[in-house]
DNA sequence: TATTGTTATACTCTATAACTATA
DNA sequence: TATAGTTATAGAGTATAACAATA
């Protein structure tokens, strides 16, 4: 009980500070000038949940992918539709939905910045011994999850 | 290098989405709650820093700290000396700073509000073996700091 | 002249509500 | 009537610029 009290005294502040590093820093700002592009970090983010999906998606399913809601998807769908990066296509299977995918210059701006941040990262962990990153993949995997679940639990609750 | 690679696929991700369910996710508005109390994230997170400190701060060292910027600061010290939460006194060895300190209410809210984080952390993590739990905060202080490295450099580079 | 803090303003990110079109 | 998406609006969080007081 005294040991967790002080593991979590320090463990809270460190992820207060990785979550500041990664949310209001400049790290994707940085990525996304050296990758030549001038985006939104959340039009980034739609792009990068196509590049990871590997196949179009509809706005409901990136919004859920994203944690966010739908029309703020489709706000930043709309801006990358008019610079080109995507595509709306309408679901030939339910005329209500639309799927997203990326055009040919979407999908080289996408690469070109995921090619930059991991070199970030990769230099970023260079002197990590190799058991450190994959035992740190595996804590951070799991941790991710516990704290989703729990959130979800306490969610739940109030309703 | 292709192992790189594929850590970094799995890596990033995760950290997106651990810093979405800190940032963005409602963990701290039900912590806030749970406490009886109502105020802004931010300034929750200025009474914490007061509390981790252990001393009155100035605004200057508080936006630090926060890594905000100073105007940030001064607006919830504002909120949290309405409320009575917080106290202003000059400086006696700089006229020109303001020494922030908590009030006895704002100490008992602080600790009232800390107290419900460490227990819900303590619950997400009580099925963790204990030596994955200091592996944690060994790895994430570590991540945390030279993540914070790397940005400071990148930010030099730019300047 | 440099520094501490404050005020005023603006921008980014995200949410809620109201609406349209299709199912 | 329920669902997918969009439009319009609002709010939280943070930044920049202009200023005041003290050093």
């Amino acid at each position: 009980m005294e040991r967790d009290t002080s593991l979590l005294a320090d463990l809270l502040p460190r992820l207060t500070q990785l979550s500041g590093v990664l949310s209001r820093g400049r790290l994707f700002e940085h990525a996304l000038a050296a990758a030549g592009l001038s985006l939104e970090r959340p039009a980034m983010t739609v792009l990068a949940t196509l590049h990871l999906a590997g196949q179009p998606l509809r706005v409901g399913e990136i919004a859920t992918r994203m944690q966010v809601v739908g029309p703020h998807v489709t706000r930043h769908v709309n801006g990358l539709e008019k610079r080109g990066l995507i595509r709306r296509v309408t679901d030939p299977l339910d005329q209500r939905a639309r799927l997203i995918e990326p055009t040919p210059e979407g999908t080289a701006a996408t690469k070109r910045y995921i090619g930059v941040v991991e070199g970030w990262f990769t230099g970023a962990l260079a002197d990590w011994p190799e058991h450190d990153r994959r035992e740190l993949g595996r804590l951070l995997t799991r941790l991710a999850d516990d704290l989703s679940g729990h959130l979800s639990a306490l969610d739940d609750e109030v309703r």
